[in-house]
RNA sequence: GGUCCCGUCGUCCAGAGGCCCAGGACGCCGGCCUUUCAAGCCGGAAACGCCGGUUCGAAUCCGGUCGGGACUGCCA
């Protein structure tokens, strides 16, 4: 049997990051299997849903490099993979349940239900003990499952093990509304079936829900499919990930430049790792080793820190040329204008140094704005460090003279000529450079300090040295 | 209130009765390297929620307890 699963957002929001992980998980699992992920779309809330979500949805799970291979946009068996476009069908099923005994109108007004709810909780007990059929059925008005009271529901999930729920348990719940349209156990239910998915895996949210699924597929003459209820993500207080611990969005940290690579990885390790030594791994090695009965009962809590760790892994192990490539657009949004080609090659040359010290790609372009714009003024802090005390007016102008006499400009020039300063000057070699790195590059914070006077260039390096001992009085 | 799920360092993960006075990673602390910031390297602090039980032996099995969470809609 291939294995065949799903992911069925509803776009009626950003994809949330936990979200983001259940589809990865839920690609991981079909890779490992050389089965079929199939992307549906559960847009039956027409008032909520939007093309914008959507397209945004979609287009970050292409991001995370997540590619569907049936549904929305690749196609497939099946239609759609639109449960708008499905209404009929649902609503026809559920007619059908009514007459095979499986269901029932139900036409009570919302506050008859009401009452019988807070009477059921006001004696400790489930709801579902008073919503059941009544003596005399309704002849329309929403439909109701009739849940079998002489048999617990039982059934296996691949992470949590086996489990079971009394039927008193489990109410009678409404599968199609009074205006005929479908609710989401029904929809996605009847979705399951006709596109013959073999394994679910979603958030443990719907773990209560799930004996009503395996209730509605069995009544509709199936099998049920695998389950696997995968833990909720958290922040790293232990609350429930919300907008107070930073985005929730995924589209966020693609904005803030974090790598798709890296976002995979981080995900994947959130309640699962191929083993217990390694961290950083290749979605290669992941396919290899994923199984959804490995993934984590507890719940994981989402870490921006050592996401931003991973990050900085993935772009220091990335090819020079392709992390040159990639920081292009932040280094011109910093610069604020395009850059020339001469400009560029500029860029190239240090931009392994770049590289090295760079966590997410926006922060590249900060740390080579001084190559491209005029200095507008001295770090505030790194001005007080390092250039209110004495002798640095000694430093600069013996820094001037040792780049003016240079006979050639490359950076291991600009470092001998240099390099005999602290000696000549009788000072110690932070005292000698921090001030020239201040003035070169208006911090005290910047790439290695040859390079970058080189890179800046020689007349350029000579005038910001000069304006640095102007400013000094 | 009820039903269900979960409980190893601050956080993520490993551990499926002796290999564990608990291992790896982020973060944190200290050191090395060093002209800055990073990176790198070395070292350190840091956990089996609690109480019983089973067993020669328990982080691992059982029960209870406490704590957290989800659900409890004609939302999904």
């Amino acid at each position: 049997m291939t294995v065949r699963v799903r992911m069925a957002p509803s776009p009626t929001g950003y994809l949330h990051v936990g979200t983001a992980r259940t589809t990865l998980f839920n690609w991981l699992y079909a890779r490992h299997n050389r089965g079929t992920f199939i992307l549906r779309i559960d847009d039956t809330d027409q008032e909520r849903s939007t093309q914008d979500f959507e397209d945004e949805i979609l287009g970050s799970i292409r991001w995370l490099g997540l590619e569907w291979d049936e549904g929305v946009g690749a196609g497939g068996p099946h239609g759609t993979y639109r449960q708008s476009a499905r209404l009929d069908r649902y609503a026809a099923l559920a007619r059908g349940l009514v007459e095979s005994g499986h269901a029932y109108y139900d036409d009570r007004a919302p506050e008859e239900l009401e009452g019988l709810r807070s009477q059921a909780q006001k004696e400790g007990k489930h709801p579902g003990h008073y919503i059941r059929r009544p003596a005399e059925v309704a002849t329309s008005g929403a439909i109701r499952l009739s849940i079998p009271q002489d048999e617990t529901v039982e059934f296996t999930d691949l992470i949590r093990g086996d489990l079971s729920f009394a039927p008193a348990d489990i109410d009678d719940f409404v599968v199609l509304r009074s205006n005929g349209t479908p609710t989401y156990h029904l929809a996605s239910t009847i979705d399951d079936i006709d596109y013959e998915i073999t394994h679910v895996a979603r958030g443990e949210d719907l773990l209560p829900s799930t004996p009503k699924h395996v209730l509605l597929t069995r009544a509709l003459g199936h099998d049920e499919p695998v389950y696997a209820h995968l833990p909720l993500l958290f922040g790293t207080d232990g609350k429930p990930l919300s907008k107070r611990h930073g985005a929730t969005a995924l589209t966020a940290y693609r904005e803030a430049g974090f790598l798709p690579e890296a976002v995979f990885n981080y995900l994947a390790i959130l309640g699962w790792s191929p083993d217990g030594e390694t961290t950083i791994f290749s979605r290669e090695q992941a396919i290899a080793t994923f199984d959804l009965v490995d993934v984590s009962r507890n719940p994981a809590a989402f870490d921006p820190e050592k996401l931003a760790w991973m990050n900085g892994e993935y772009v220091r192990a990335m090819d020079i040329v392709e992390f040159a490539t990639r920081i292009r657009p932040h280094v011109e949004e910093a610069v604020g204008r395009e850059l020339s080609g001469g400009e560029w090659a500029t860029f190239n040359e240090i931009a392994p140094l770049v590289q090295e010290r760079t966590k997410l790609l926006p922060e590249a372009g900060q740390q080579v704005v001084f190559l491209f714009t005029d200095l507008e003024g001295y770090d505030e802090q790194s001005w007080d460090k390092v250039m209110t005390k004495e002798g640095v007016g000694e430093v600069l102008e013996a820094g001037i003279s040792a780049l003016t006499d240079l006979d050639r400009w490359d950076a291991g020039s600009v470092e001998d000529a240099l390099r005999a300063l602290p000696a000549r000057l009788g000072l110690g070699a932070g005292k000698t450079f921090q001030p020239l790195r201040v003035a070169v590059t208006g911090s005290a914070v910047s790439p290695p300090l040859f390079e970058s006077i080189a890179a800046l260039g020689r007349e350029r390096s000579i005038e910001r040295l000069q304006q640095a001992r102007k400013e000094l009085g």
